[in-house]
RNA sequence: GCGGCUGUAGCUCAGUGGUAGAGCCCUCGGUUGUGGUCCGAGUUGUCGCGGGUUCGAACCCCGUCAGCCGCCCCA
Protein backbone atom coordinates (compact mmCIF):
# COMPACT_ATOMS: atom_id res chain seq x y z
CA UNK A 1 0.00 0.00 0.00
CA UNK A 2 1.18 3.49 -0.79
CA UNK A 3 1.12 6.67 1.21
CA UNK A 4 0.85 8.63 -1.55
CA UNK A 5 -2.29 10.89 -1.54
CA UNK A 6 -4.03 12.78 -3.48
CA UNK A 7 -4.61 16.06 -1.11
CA UNK A 8 -8.54 16.76 -2.06
CA UNK A 9 -9.23 20.24 -3.04
CA UNK A 10 -12.19 21.94 -3.85
CA UNK A 11 -12.98 22.42 -7.42
CA UNK A 12 -13.46 26.42 -8.12
CA UNK A 13 -16.76 26.97 -9.13
CA UNK A 14 -18.16 23.25 -9.03
CA UNK A 15 -19.91 24.10 -5.40
CA UNK A 16 -20.88 21.50 -2.87
CA UNK A 17 -22.40 21.66 0.90
CA UNK A 18 -21.71 19.87 4.41
CA UNK A 19 -24.80 17.96 4.84
CA UNK A 20 -25.57 20.75 7.39
CA UNK A 21 -26.04 23.41 4.88
CA UNK A 22 -27.08 20.72 2.28
CA UNK A 23 -30.40 20.10 4.78
CA UNK A 24 -31.75 23.71 3.98
CA UNK A 25 -30.38 23.42 0.61
CA UNK A 26 -33.12 20.27 0.34
CA UNK A 27 -35.45 22.23 1.78
CA UNK A 28 -35.55 25.31 -0.38
CA UNK A 29 -35.96 22.88 -3.08
CA UNK A 30 -39.08 21.08 -1.49
CA UNK A 31 -40.68 24.42 -1.28
CA UNK A 32 -40.00 25.46 -4.65
CA UNK A 33 -41.27 22.11 -5.73
CA UNK A 34 -44.37 21.93 -4.14
CA UNK A 35 -45.37 26.07 -5.37
CA UNK A 36 -44.32 24.81 -9.15
CA UNK A 37 -46.87 21.99 -8.90
CA UNK A 38 -49.83 23.55 -6.85
CA UNK A 39 -50.00 25.52 -9.75
CA UNK A 40 -50.23 22.25 -12.22
CA UNK A 41 -46.83 22.24 -13.10
CA UNK A 42 -45.72 18.81 -14.32
CA UNK A 43 -42.02 17.85 -13.90
CA UNK A 44 -39.87 16.85 -16.34
CA UNK A 45 -35.90 15.82 -16.20
CA UNK A 46 -33.86 15.59 -19.38
CA UNK A 47 -30.41 14.42 -19.54
CA UNK A 48 -27.42 16.38 -18.48
CA UNK A 49 -26.04 16.32 -21.82
CA UNK A 50 -27.58 17.10 -25.44
CA UNK A 51 -26.05 16.31 -28.72
CA UNK A 52 -23.48 19.56 -29.26
CA UNK A 53 -25.69 20.40 -32.35
CA UNK A 54 -29.08 20.52 -30.54
CA UNK A 55 -27.48 23.14 -28.61
CA UNK A 56 -26.24 25.18 -31.53
CA UNK A 57 -29.16 24.61 -33.37
CA UNK A 58 -29.98 28.26 -32.87
CA UNK A 59 -27.06 29.53 -34.53
CA UNK A 60 -23.53 30.19 -32.50
CA UNK A 61 -24.27 30.50 -28.74
CA UNK A 62 -21.40 32.91 -26.99
CA UNK A 63 -21.65 31.04 -23.33
CA UNK A 64 -18.78 28.72 -22.92
CA UNK A 65 -20.15 24.71 -23.36
CA UNK A 66 -18.36 22.00 -21.55
CA UNK A 67 -18.26 19.21 -23.78
CA UNK A 68 -18.20 15.27 -22.63
CA UNK A 69 -15.97 12.84 -24.49
CA UNK A 70 -14.40 8.93 -24.03
CA UNK A 71 -11.15 8.96 -22.44
CA UNK A 72 -10.27 6.06 -24.96
CA UNK A 73 -12.56 7.29 -28.04
CA UNK A 74 -10.98 7.03 -31.61
CA UNK A 75 -9.18 9.78 -32.95
CA UNK A 76 -10.92 9.16 -36.42
CA UNK A 77 -14.52 8.18 -34.95
CA UNK A 78 -16.60 10.62 -36.79
CA UNK A 79 -19.81 8.07 -36.02
CA UNK A 80 -20.57 9.43 -32.27
CA UNK A 81 -22.69 12.45 -31.95
CA UNK A 82 -20.63 15.38 -29.82
CA UNK A 83 -22.45 15.62 -26.86
CA UNK A 84 -22.11 18.79 -24.95
CA UNK A 85 -23.15 19.57 -20.76
CA UNK A 86 -26.83 21.51 -21.44
CA UNK A 87 -26.21 25.18 -20.70
CA UNK A 88 -29.45 26.27 -19.68
CA UNK A 89 -32.97 24.44 -19.42
CA UNK A 90 -34.80 25.89 -21.88
CA UNK A 91 -32.64 24.48 -25.21
CA UNK A 92 -33.22 20.84 -23.84
CA UNK A 93 -36.65 22.28 -23.12
CA UNK A 94 -37.64 22.90 -26.59
CA UNK A 95 -35.89 19.60 -28.00
CA UNK A 96 -38.10 17.75 -25.66
CA UNK A 97 -41.40 19.85 -26.80
CA UNK A 98 -40.40 18.87 -30.35
CA UNK A 99 -39.21 15.61 -30.06
CA UNK A 100 -42.90 14.40 -27.57
CA UNK A 101 -45.22 16.92 -29.46
CA UNK A 102 -47.63 14.33 -30.34
CA UNK A 103 -47.73 12.84 -26.84
CA UNK A 104 -47.98 16.29 -24.53
CA UNK A 105 -50.62 18.04 -23.65
CA UNK A 106 -50.78 21.69 -24.69
CA UNK A 107 -50.51 24.53 -23.31
CA UNK A 108 -47.55 22.20 -21.81
CA UNK A 109 -46.84 23.30 -18.48
CA UNK A 110 -43.68 21.94 -16.98
CA UNK A 111 -41.32 22.43 -14.12
CA UNK A 112 -37.47 21.25 -14.15
CA UNK A 113 -34.73 21.61 -11.43
CA UNK A 114 -31.43 19.77 -12.22
CA UNK A 115 -27.35 21.19 -12.64
CA UNK A 116 -26.88 23.33 -15.50
CA UNK A 117 -23.28 24.03 -16.55
CA UNK A 118 -21.50 27.06 -18.62
CA UNK A 119 -17.61 27.37 -18.34
CA UNK A 120 -17.46 31.14 -17.73
CA UNK A 121 -14.83 32.28 -14.54
CA UNK A 122 -16.12 31.73 -11.11
CA UNK A 123 -17.42 34.50 -8.48
CA UNK A 124 -19.40 35.11 -5.74
CA UNK A 125 -23.30 34.17 -7.35
CA UNK A 126 -21.51 33.08 -10.63
CA UNK A 127 -20.63 28.74 -10.70
CA UNK A 128 -19.77 26.44 -13.37
CA UNK A 129 -22.26 24.07 -11.80
CA UNK A 130 -25.67 25.45 -10.70
CA UNK A 131 -28.89 24.16 -10.37
CA UNK A 132 -31.90 26.15 -11.58
CA UNK A 133 -35.50 25.85 -11.02
CA UNK A 134 -37.35 26.47 -13.81
CA UNK A 135 -41.14 26.61 -15.12
CA UNK A 136 -42.39 27.66 -18.57
CA UNK A 137 -45.75 27.24 -20.44
CA UNK A 138 -45.52 26.12 -24.23
CA UNK A 139 -48.56 26.90 -26.19
CA UNK A 140 -49.35 25.78 -29.99
CA UNK A 141 -49.62 29.09 -32.67
CA UNK A 142 -50.73 31.45 -29.76
CA UNK A 143 -50.45 31.13 -25.55
CA UNK A 144 -52.68 33.71 -23.15
CA UNK A 145 -51.14 36.87 -22.02
CA UNK A 146 -52.28 35.49 -18.79
CA UNK A 147 -49.41 33.15 -18.22
CA UNK A 148 -47.14 36.22 -18.42
CA UNK A 149 -48.80 37.12 -15.28
CA UNK A 150 -48.63 33.84 -13.87
CA UNK A 151 -44.86 33.32 -14.00
CA UNK A 152 -44.28 36.02 -11.19
CA UNK A 153 -46.81 34.74 -9.09
CA UNK A 154 -45.61 31.51 -9.19
CA UNK A 155 -42.18 32.82 -8.50
CA UNK A 156 -42.96 35.34 -5.69
CA UNK A 157 -44.99 32.62 -3.92
CA UNK A 158 -41.63 30.59 -4.05
CA UNK A 159 -39.52 32.65 -3.28
CA UNK A 160 -41.45 34.42 -0.18
CA UNK A 161 -41.60 31.34 1.23
CA UNK A 162 -37.91 30.75 1.49
CA UNK A 163 -37.45 33.35 4.45
CA UNK A 164 -34.79 35.22 2.11
CA UNK A 165 -35.76 39.08 2.80
CA UNK A 166 -37.39 41.65 0.57
CA UNK A 167 -37.44 40.57 -3.22
CA UNK A 168 -38.71 42.44 -6.08
CA UNK A 169 -39.51 40.97 -9.35
CA UNK A 170 -39.18 44.16 -11.95
CA UNK A 171 -41.18 43.19 -15.77
CA UNK A 172 -40.52 44.56 -18.64
CA UNK A 173 -41.61 44.03 -22.67
CA UNK A 174 -38.70 44.20 -25.08
CA UNK A 175 -41.05 45.21 -27.64
CA UNK A 176 -41.23 48.45 -25.91
CA UNK A 177 -37.56 49.81 -26.12
CA UNK A 178 -36.87 47.50 -29.61
CA UNK A 179 -40.24 49.54 -30.68
CA UNK A 180 -38.50 52.53 -30.09
CA UNK A 181 -35.18 52.10 -31.33
CA UNK A 182 -36.82 51.29 -34.54
CA UNK A 183 -38.64 53.89 -34.96
CA UNK A 184 -35.32 55.93 -34.78
CA UNK A 185 -33.81 54.15 -37.14
CA UNK A 186 -30.91 52.50 -34.80
CA UNK A 187 -29.17 49.61 -36.48
CA UNK A 188 -27.73 48.33 -33.52
CA UNK A 189 -29.99 47.32 -31.42
CA UNK A 190 -27.96 44.37 -29.46
CA UNK A 191 -25.41 46.92 -28.33
CA UNK A 192 -28.37 49.52 -26.96
CA UNK A 193 -30.34 47.29 -25.36
CA UNK A 194 -26.80 45.57 -23.22
CA UNK A 195 -26.06 48.91 -22.69
CA UNK A 196 -29.82 50.44 -21.19
CA UNK A 197 -29.95 46.83 -18.79
CA UNK A 198 -26.72 47.87 -17.12
CA UNK A 199 -28.57 51.03 -15.25
CA UNK A 200 -28.94 49.80 -12.33
CA UNK A 201 -25.87 48.56 -11.98
CA UNK A 202 -23.81 51.31 -13.48
CA UNK A 203 -26.26 54.53 -13.21
CA UNK A 204 -27.21 56.97 -15.67
CA UNK A 205 -24.05 59.07 -16.38
CA UNK A 206 -22.92 55.13 -17.06
CA UNK A 207 -25.52 54.14 -19.61
CA UNK A 208 -25.46 57.71 -21.17
CA UNK A 209 -21.55 57.17 -22.36
CA UNK A 210 -22.09 53.84 -23.19
CA UNK A 211 -24.66 54.96 -25.48
CA UNK A 212 -22.74 57.34 -26.86
CA UNK A 213 -19.96 54.47 -27.90
CA UNK A 214 -22.46 52.27 -29.56
CA UNK A 215 -23.30 55.70 -31.60
CA UNK A 216 -26.43 57.46 -30.61
CA UNK A 217 -26.86 60.95 -30.52
CA UNK A 218 -27.38 63.43 -28.48
CA UNK A 219 -31.44 63.74 -28.80
CA UNK A 220 -31.60 59.76 -29.49
CA UNK A 221 -29.85 59.30 -26.12
CA UNK A 222 -32.16 61.67 -24.32
CA UNK A 223 -35.31 59.96 -26.06
CA UNK A 224 -33.95 56.23 -25.27
CA UNK A 225 -32.84 57.42 -21.42
CA UNK A 226 -36.76 59.22 -20.28
CA UNK A 227 -38.24 56.36 -21.84
CA UNK A 228 -36.42 54.10 -19.97
CA UNK A 229 -36.60 55.91 -17.16
CA UNK A 230 -40.10 55.95 -16.66
CA UNK A 231 -42.42 55.38 -13.64
CA UNK A 232 -45.62 56.52 -15.25
CA UNK A 233 -46.32 53.59 -18.24
CA UNK A 234 -49.83 55.56 -19.30
CA UNK A 235 -48.01 58.69 -19.92
CA UNK A 236 -46.17 57.39 -22.21
CA UNK A 237 -46.43 57.95 -26.27
CA UNK A 238 -45.74 55.04 -28.48
CA UNK A 239 -44.11 55.79 -31.45
CA UNK A 240 -45.19 53.02 -33.56
CA UNK A 241 -47.48 49.91 -33.22
CA UNK A 242 -44.91 47.71 -32.04
CA UNK A 243 -44.49 49.44 -29.01
CA UNK A 244 -47.91 50.31 -28.65
CA UNK A 245 -48.24 46.51 -28.08
CA UNK A 246 -45.51 46.41 -26.00
CA UNK A 247 -46.95 48.89 -23.19
CA UNK A 248 -50.17 47.40 -23.66
CA UNK A 249 -48.98 43.94 -23.07
CA UNK A 250 -47.01 45.27 -19.86
CA UNK A 251 -49.74 47.13 -18.42
CA UNK A 252 -52.00 44.15 -18.88
CA UNK A 253 -49.53 42.24 -17.02
CA UNK A 254 -49.13 44.35 -14.48
CA UNK A 255 -52.22 44.90 -13.32
CA UNK A 256 -53.27 40.70 -13.48
CA UNK A 257 -50.73 41.43 -10.72
CA UNK A 258 -52.30 43.68 -8.11
CA UNK A 259 -52.84 41.14 -5.97
CA UNK A 260 -48.94 40.94 -4.88
CA UNK A 261 -47.99 42.94 -2.26
CA UNK A 262 -46.61 46.63 -3.06
CA UNK A 263 -43.11 46.64 -4.45
CA UNK A 264 -42.70 42.84 -4.72
CA UNK A 265 -43.67 43.67 -8.93
CA UNK A 266 -42.77 46.68 -10.38
CA UNK A 267 -42.95 47.82 -14.05
CA UNK A 268 -38.90 48.65 -15.14
CA UNK A 269 -38.29 50.07 -18.74
CA UNK A 270 -34.64 49.27 -18.60
CA UNK A 271 -35.18 45.77 -18.11
CA UNK A 272 -34.60 44.29 -21.54
CA UNK A 273 -32.14 41.51 -21.44
CA UNK A 274 -29.20 40.89 -23.70
CA UNK A 275 -29.43 39.57 -26.75
CA UNK A 276 -31.15 36.00 -26.12
CA UNK A 277 -34.52 34.79 -27.77
CA UNK A 278 -36.89 36.71 -25.97
CA UNK A 279 -39.75 38.79 -27.75
CA UNK A 280 -42.40 39.93 -25.41
CA UNK A 281 -42.66 39.88 -21.61
CA UNK A 282 -39.11 40.18 -19.79
CA UNK A 283 -38.36 39.50 -15.90
CA UNK A 284 -35.50 40.18 -13.28
CA UNK A 285 -35.41 39.21 -9.82
CA UNK A 286 -33.41 41.59 -7.21
CA UNK A 287 -32.62 40.88 -3.17
CA UNK A 288 -33.55 44.03 -2.20
CA UNK A 289 -32.02 42.97 1.53
CA UNK A 290 -28.29 42.28 -0.02
CA UNK A 291 -28.00 45.52 -2.00
CA UNK A 292 -24.51 44.85 -2.90
CA UNK A 293 -25.44 42.09 -5.20
CA UNK A 294 -27.57 43.55 -8.22
CA UNK A 295 -27.48 40.75 -10.37
CA UNK A 296 -30.70 38.78 -10.95
CA UNK A 297 -31.43 35.52 -8.96
CA UNK A 298 -34.42 35.05 -11.42
CA UNK A 299 -35.08 35.92 -14.81
CA UNK A 300 -36.68 34.64 -17.87
CA UNK A 301 -39.32 36.12 -20.28
CA UNK A 302 -41.70 35.26 -23.36
CA UNK A 303 -40.27 33.83 -26.93
CA UNK A 304 -42.56 33.94 -29.98
CA UNK A 305 -41.10 30.69 -31.32
CA UNK A 306 -39.34 28.48 -29.10
CA UNK A 307 -38.66 24.85 -31.20
CA UNK A 308 -38.91 26.45 -34.43
CA UNK A 309 -35.33 24.81 -34.53
CA UNK A 310 -36.54 21.33 -34.02
CA UNK A 311 -40.12 21.13 -35.49
CA UNK A 312 -41.98 22.71 -37.88
CA UNK A 313 -44.17 23.89 -35.76
CA UNK A 314 -45.06 27.59 -34.35
CA UNK A 315 -44.82 27.18 -30.49
CA UNK A 316 -44.69 30.34 -28.44
CA UNK A 317 -43.89 30.26 -24.98
CA UNK A 318 -43.29 32.14 -21.49
CA UNK A 319 -40.91 30.99 -18.64
CA UNK A 320 -38.71 31.88 -15.98
CA UNK A 321 -36.12 30.40 -14.08
CA UNK A 322 -34.94 30.67 -10.39
CA UNK A 323 -31.14 30.65 -10.25
CA UNK A 324 -31.11 28.43 -7.64
CA UNK A 325 -27.19 27.89 -6.63
CA UNK A 326 -27.06 31.58 -6.99
CA UNK A 327 -29.51 33.20 -4.92
CA UNK A 328 -28.40 30.10 -2.21
CA UNK A 329 -24.81 30.74 -2.26
CA UNK A 330 -25.52 34.46 -2.38
CA UNK A 331 -27.74 34.30 1.04
CA UNK A 332 -25.68 31.78 2.66
CA UNK A 333 -22.22 34.08 2.23
CA UNK A 334 -23.88 36.93 3.04
CA UNK A 335 -24.92 35.24 6.70
CA UNK A 336 -28.91 35.04 5.84
CA UNK A 337 -28.96 31.06 6.23
CA UNK A 338 -28.82 29.68 9.45
CA UNK A 339 -27.60 25.82 9.24
CA UNK A 340 -29.45 23.67 12.28
CA UNK A 341 -28.91 20.01 12.62
CA UNK A 342 -26.09 18.03 10.70
CA UNK A 343 -28.67 15.08 10.40
CA UNK A 344 -32.39 14.50 9.93
CA UNK A 345 -32.69 12.44 12.23
CA UNK A 346 -35.26 13.12 15.14
CA UNK A 347 -34.14 10.84 17.55
CA UNK A 348 -30.69 8.76 18.29
CA UNK A 349 -31.29 5.82 19.98
CA UNK A 350 -28.79 4.48 22.84
CA UNK A 351 -27.69 1.48 22.55
CA UNK A 352 -27.48 0.70 26.81
CA UNK A 353 -25.36 -2.54 26.70
CA UNK A 354 -24.40 -5.44 24.56
CA UNK A 355 -27.17 -7.16 26.10
CA UNK A 356 -29.85 -4.56 24.95
CA UNK A 357 -28.88 -4.53 21.11
CA UNK A 358 -31.69 -6.53 19.93
CA UNK A 359 -34.24 -4.28 22.07
CA UNK A 360 -32.29 -1.15 21.32
CA UNK A 361 -33.09 -2.24 17.44
CA UNK A 362 -36.61 -3.07 17.91
CA UNK A 363 -37.18 0.46 20.10
CA UNK A 364 -35.42 2.42 17.01
CA UNK A 365 -38.41 0.14 14.61
CA UNK A 366 -41.17 0.88 16.27
CA UNK A 367 -40.14 4.98 16.16
CA UNK A 368 -39.57 4.41 12.22
CA UNK A 369 -42.64 2.78 11.99
CA UNK A 370 -44.63 5.46 13.23
CA UNK A 371 -43.29 8.48 10.95
CA UNK A 372 -39.91 9.81 13.27
CA UNK A 373 -36.41 9.41 11.43
CA UNK A 374 -34.65 7.35 13.74
CA UNK A 375 -30.92 6.84 14.41
CA UNK A 376 -29.63 3.98 16.51
CA UNK A 377 -26.06 4.16 18.08
CA UNK A 378 -24.58 0.83 17.33
CA UNK A 379 -21.36 0.39 19.26
CA UNK A 380 -21.86 -0.06 22.71
CA UNK A 381 -19.77 2.98 23.98
CA UNK A 382 -19.72 5.04 27.32
CA UNK A 383 -23.10 6.89 27.52
CA UNK A 384 -21.28 10.33 27.37
CA UNK A 385 -20.01 9.61 23.87
CA UNK A 386 -22.86 8.48 22.72
CA UNK A 387 -24.96 11.64 24.32
CA UNK A 388 -22.08 14.07 22.74
CA UNK A 389 -22.64 12.47 19.35
CA UNK A 390 -26.33 13.13 19.52
CA UNK A 391 -25.86 16.69 20.47
CA UNK A 392 -22.95 17.34 17.90
CA UNK A 393 -25.01 16.06 15.14
CA UNK A 394 -28.24 17.97 16.56
CA UNK A 395 -30.45 15.45 16.92
CA UNK A 396 -32.86 17.15 19.66
CA UNK A 397 -34.24 13.64 21.42
CA UNK A 398 -32.18 10.65 22.53
CA UNK A 399 -33.78 8.07 23.34
CA UNK A 400 -33.02 5.33 26.59
CA UNK A 401 -34.36 1.59 26.07
CA UNK A 402 -34.15 0.08 29.62
CA UNK A 403 -31.01 -1.17 30.43
CA UNK A 404 -32.46 -4.43 32.30
CA UNK A 405 -35.20 -6.67 31.56
CA UNK A 406 -38.66 -5.38 32.30
CA UNK A 407 -37.18 -1.87 33.08
CA UNK A 408 -39.27 1.33 31.39
CA UNK A 409 -38.43 3.25 28.12
CA UNK A 410 -37.01 7.08 28.96
CA UNK A 411 -36.80 9.86 26.83
CA UNK A 412 -34.46 13.19 27.03
CA UNK A 413 -34.67 16.32 24.86
CA UNK A 414 -31.38 17.53 24.67
CA UNK A 415 -32.36 21.59 24.70
CA UNK A 416 -34.66 21.31 27.67
CA UNK A 417 -32.52 18.57 29.54
CA UNK A 418 -35.79 16.99 30.61
CA UNK A 419 -35.78 13.28 30.63
CA UNK A 420 -39.37 11.30 30.80
CA UNK A 421 -40.31 7.66 30.60
CA UNK A 422 -41.76 7.07 27.42
CA UNK A 423 -43.57 4.56 25.28
CA UNK A 424 -42.04 3.81 21.68
CA UNK A 425 -45.90 3.07 20.45
CA UNK A 426 -47.16 6.07 21.65
CA UNK A 427 -44.65 9.22 22.40
CA UNK A 428 -44.57 12.33 20.47
CA UNK A 429 -42.23 14.97 19.81
CA UNK A 430 -44.32 17.87 21.01
CA UNK A 431 -45.89 16.21 23.89
C1' G B 1 -10.90 35.83 -22.82
C1' C B 2 -8.75 40.60 -20.19
C1' G B 3 -7.08 43.24 -15.53
C1' G B 4 -5.84 43.48 -10.02
C1' C B 5 -4.74 40.90 -5.45
C1' U B 6 -3.45 36.42 -2.77
C1' G B 7 -1.20 31.24 -1.94
C1' U B 8 2.06 28.57 5.44
C1' A B 9 -1.92 22.49 9.43
C1' G B 10 -8.90 20.47 8.06
C1' C B 11 -10.30 26.15 9.13
C1' U B 12 -8.59 31.47 10.45
C1' C B 13 -3.95 33.33 10.31
C1' A B 14 1.27 34.77 12.63
C1' G B 15 6.15 34.09 10.97
C1' U B 16 10.38 39.15 5.87
C1' G B 17 17.35 35.29 5.16
C1' G B 18 19.46 31.08 10.27
C1' U B 19 16.12 23.96 13.19
C1' A B 20 8.07 25.51 10.82
C1' G B 21 4.11 28.37 14.98
C1' A B 22 -0.79 29.94 17.52
C1' G B 23 -6.03 29.65 18.08
C1' C B 24 -10.12 26.79 16.58
C1' C B 25 -11.40 21.83 15.00
C1' C B 26 -10.32 16.68 15.72
C1' U B 27 -8.79 12.17 18.93
C1' C B 28 -7.99 10.27 23.88
C1' G B 29 -8.25 10.88 29.22
C1' G B 30 -10.40 13.27 33.98
C1' U B 31 -12.87 5.21 36.31
C1' U B 32 -18.17 1.85 37.02
C1' G B 33 -25.73 4.29 33.35
C1' U B 34 -26.39 10.81 30.92
C1' G B 35 -23.74 15.53 26.39
C1' G B 36 -22.73 20.92 25.69
C1' U B 37 -18.42 24.10 30.28
C1' C B 38 -13.60 23.27 32.46
C1' C B 39 -8.67 20.76 32.93
C1' G B 40 -4.78 17.58 30.84
C1' A B 41 -2.44 14.93 26.80
C1' G B 42 -1.95 13.97 21.58
C1' U B 43 -2.26 13.87 15.98
C1' U B 44 -1.90 17.10 11.84
C1' G B 45 2.44 20.45 7.07
C1' U B 46 5.94 18.25 -0.31
C1' C B 47 5.40 26.71 3.70
C1' G B 48 1.00 25.87 -4.17
C1' C B 49 4.74 23.93 -7.94
C1' G B 50 9.50 24.55 -10.82
C1' G B 51 13.91 27.10 -11.37
C1' G B 52 17.47 31.04 -9.79
C1' U B 53 20.40 34.13 -6.04
C1' U B 54 22.81 32.67 -1.29
C1' C B 55 27.08 29.12 3.16
C1' G B 56 21.77 28.96 4.14
C1' A B 57 15.07 30.67 1.21
C1' A B 58 8.31 30.07 3.87
C1' C B 59 10.88 34.93 3.33
C1' C B 60 14.56 37.85 -2.29
C1' C B 61 14.18 37.17 -8.10
C1' C B 62 11.94 34.68 -12.54
C1' G B 63 8.38 31.40 -14.35
C1' U B 64 4.11 28.52 -13.65
C1' C B 65 -0.39 26.74 -11.51
C1' A B 66 -4.41 27.60 -8.36
C1' G B 67 -7.80 30.72 -5.67
C1' C B 68 -10.40 35.38 -4.85
C1' C B 69 -12.22 40.10 -6.80
C1' G B 70 -13.41 43.23 -11.07
C1' C B 71 -14.61 43.28 -16.54
C1' C B 72 -17.18 40.47 -20.35
C1' C B 73 -21.57 37.64 -20.04
C1' C B 74 -25.26 35.76 -17.29
C1' A B 75 -28.91 32.36 -12.97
Amino acid sequence: MSNKVYKPKAISGFPEWLPEVRLVEQQWMDHIRRVFESYGYCNIETPSVEELDVLRAKGEVDKEIYVLERLHKDDDDESEARLAMHFDQTVPLARYTAQHFNDLVFPFKRYQMQRVWRGERPQLGRMREFYQCDIDVIGIDNLPLHFDAEMPAVIYEALEGLNIGRIQIKISNRKILLGLLESMDIKDMIAVTRSVDKLDKIGVDGVVQNLEVDGLSKDQIDTVMTLVQSKDLTSITPANEQMKEGLEELIFVMDQLKHLPEGAVVADLSIVRGLDYYTGTVYETNLLDIPEFTSSVCSGGRFDDLASSYINKHLPGVGISIGFSRLFDVLYQNGHIKTGAKSPADILVILPNKEQRALASETAQALRKRGLKVELYHAPQKLAKQLSYAEKKGISHVWFPPFDEGGKHEVKNLETKEQIEADPNTWTKDA
